[in-house]
DNA sequence: CTCCAGGAGTGTA
DNA sequence: TACACTCATGGA
C-alpha cells in the first residue's frame, strides 16, 4: 500500500528530472540573496509570480531588501509598495514580522541552529504557516523537506495519492530521503507541471498521469 | 463580466 | 478535526 505510493512518488522524480520543460530551481526561482527569498516566499503566497516581481522590483528601487531596512520602513509605505501583489495589507506585517526576526537572527548561520526549533520560531511568526515555513527551510536553511502545496496536491489526488500536510511530507521522505537538492528540484517541477496541466480550471489528470506512472 | 493565483488567520460546529 | 469565510491586485 504505502511502498506503492513511494514507488510511484520516486519514478515520478526520475522522470521529470528528464523533462526539458522544467529547468533547475534556480532559474525557477531568481534571487539575488537568501532574504529576497524569504520575502519573495511571503509575497507569493496566493498570488501569481508576476506580481511579486513588480512588487519585488518596487522594494529593490526603495533600497527595502534588508531585514534593517524593513523594521523601520513606515509600514502603510511599505503597503503601498508591495501593493500589486494582493492581501497587501496584511503581507506588510507579514513582512515586518520576519524582518524582525531575522534583524535578530543572521540569516547566514540559519542552517546552523536547529532544524525543529528553526520551524517553530518560523510558525510563530505572523503569516507563516506550514508551507511557507517549510519553502524557508527548503531553500534558505537548506534542510530536506517536501513542500506540500495546493500544486502537489492537486496532482497526488489524480494517481490517489491523499493525506494530511505530514502523511504526505512522510511519503516523500521515504521516497527522496534526506536529499536537499533533490526537493528543491522536485517542487519546482511540480509548481510547473500544475501551472501547466493541473489548475483549478482545468485538472488533467491524464497529462499528469503520463509523468507519474 | 467571471474566475483564479506557488496561503494563512479566524470563527463556528 | 473539518469547513467556510476573508484578505486583494492583476491577468486571462
Amino acid at each position: 500500500m504505502g511502498s506503492s505510493k513511494v514507488s510511484i512518488i520516486k519514478e515520478a522524480y526520475e522522470l521529470l528530472s528528464d523533462n526539458p520543460e522544467v529547468a533547475g530551481w534556480e532559474a525557477w526561482w531568481p534571487a539575488e540573496g537568501p532574504f529576497e527569498r524569504v520575502v519573495g516566499a511571503i509575497l507569493t503566497q496566493q498570488t501569481r509570480w508576476e506580481n511579486v516581481d513588480k512588487a519585488m522590483s518596487a522594494l529593490k528601487e526603495n533600497g527595502l531588501l534588508s531585514p534593517e531596512a524593513l523594521s523601520s520602513v513606515p509600514l502603510s509605505g511599505l503597503e503601498m509598495i508591495i501593493r500589486p501583489v494582493g492581501f497587501y495589507r496584511q503581507k506588510a506585517v507579514y513582512i515586518k514580522g520576519v524582518a524582525e526576526y531575522f534583524s535578530q537572527h543572521p540569516i547566514e548561520d540559519l542552517h546552523s541552529m536547529p532544524p525543529s526549533r528553526l520551524r517553530e520560531d518560523l510558525l510563530g511568526l505572523p503569516g507563516i504557516g506550514n508551507e511557507t515555513a517549510d519553502v524557508i527551510m527548503l531553500y534558505v536553511a537548506g534542510h530536506p523537506r517536501f513542500i506540500v502545496d495546493a500544486y502537489a496536491r492537486r496532482i497526488l489526488e489524480c494517481v490517489g495519492i491523499t493525506g494530511s500536510y505530514d502523511e504526505i511530507q512522510a511519503l516523500f521522505k521515504m521516497a527522496l530521503g534526506d536529499d536537499v537538492e533533490k526537493y528543491r528540484r522536485y517542487h519546482a517541477y511540480i509548481v510547473e507541471l500544475g501551472k501547466r496541466h493541473c489548475n483549478k480550471k482545468r485538472c488533467d489528470c491524464c497529462a499528469v498521469k503520463k509523468y507519474l506512472e
